[in-house]
DNA sequence: GTGTATATCTCGGGG
DNA sequence: CCCCGAGGTATACAC
């Protein structure tokens, strides 16, 4: 990793057009060939970027990082305060929990949690609007259509909504009817899902994990 | 800014929990306080960190970084290879040229584009949902909104849809219909869009931009 | 590759 | 203060 600190002027012609004045900035260069200019302040993300892979040409007292989709970025500098490279090799990724994807995967285990009896027939059921996190049956036979959230809002309700209509198309499948389960769900979301018919289920996270440890051994497969 | 290159492990834990294996990375801090960390590959945003404001207790070889939220970032030092600080002061922000901004100036200014005859009647429409991109009327009189994206994806319909509902509770302007204009309109937008009674219209930026030189001849105001 | 959905989204504007 | 909308969104994942 390249670290510059510098005064320099910046300007940007890509996906739309932005200029930086002239002052003093941090400009990072890692490894892979990005390029970011920070501030002192403001934003834990840079002013001004390129991602990789770009083509870096050091010239007079200007950078000039352009990339294949025709985006330039040119760094012109006045003073350079401080130049240093460091090698970091390489590091382990980053490893989240408690994100959507680790929720979706743990009901598809335990939907039993959601609903009495209610069975997963697929994850991601595609529609040609997008994906049903799961789709699900319950013990009358009746196909149900489950978003899954982090924060159950009025966009998951809508997402939902949509789902359902389209699903419904299917005389295969019909009639669906939908469950929007979150660890929290607005009363606005709440409100519009009953205006709907739509059902919502507050999910204990941890009580989750729990019933994933134990699920092997209660419901064995 | 203060940049420490070190080997470290962190710990993020409050609206997800992340952890980072220990291993070399740069951590930033910033004049206001926000502290970010960087490996040397992937993106050019951080992999972790802690807007500002947050408060930082630096002790025996770890960071423990908190915030009024209970947000919590945690960072273990096992070898600090570089630590240096810089004064960077005050820089002047970035200057942005906008795109669908544009886009729908362009529209605004000639909106037959979109349709044979269209005229506007306000940019911006504001409805208690927020503003309508375009409100036009057609020869026939009836009002059209026109929702101006640079992509047009299920967002946009749905944001029109919204919109829509709510004009044509106006019965000074129902029956209203809607258009989704585009650069490009994705397969499944176009789908919603059918099944809700809207029309699509792929706009040629570059086009416009010739129409836009040419109209205050060809269709003088 | 295209397209959708998520994000510790961030960031800014308006009520 | 929240809500909404836009982002050079970036990023992951499925088809």
């Amino acid at each position: 990793m390249r670290l510059v600190v510098a005064r320099c002027e910046v300007v940007y012609t890509g996906r739309l057009s932005a200029h930086l004045p002239m002052a003093t900035r941090l400009i990072m260069v890692k490894a892979d060939g990005c390029v970011a200019v920070h501030s002192d302040e403001g934003a834990y993300k840079p002013l001004n970027w390129m991602t990789a892979p770009n083509h870096l040409v050091e010239g007079e007292g200007e950078w000039v990082v352009s990339n294949r989709a025709g985006e330039k970025l040119v760094i012109r500098f006045e003073e350079v305060l401080s130049d240093s490279r460091h090698v970091l090799g390489p590091a382990p990724g980053l490893a989240k929990d408690g994100v959507e994807a680790e929720l979706q995967r743990l009901l598809a285990d335990a939907p039993f949690v959601l609903e009495e009896g209610l069975s997963v027939l697929r994850r991601e059921y595609p529609t040609d609007l997008g994906p049903v996190d799961l789709l699900c049956r319950d013990p009358s036979g009746q196909v149900v259509a489950v978003e899954v959230k982090r924060r159950g809002e009025i966009d998951g309700v809508e997402q939902l909504t949509r789902y359902l209509e389209r699903l419904n198309r299917d005389p295969a499948l019909a009639p669906v009817r939908g469950i929007l389960a979150a660890q929290a769900i607005t009363p606005q979301a709440r409100t519009l899902a009953a205006a709907r018919g739509l059902a919502c289920v507050e999910v204990d996270y941890d009580a989750l994990r729990e019933v994933e440890g134990n699920a092997p051994r209660l419901f064995p497969v």
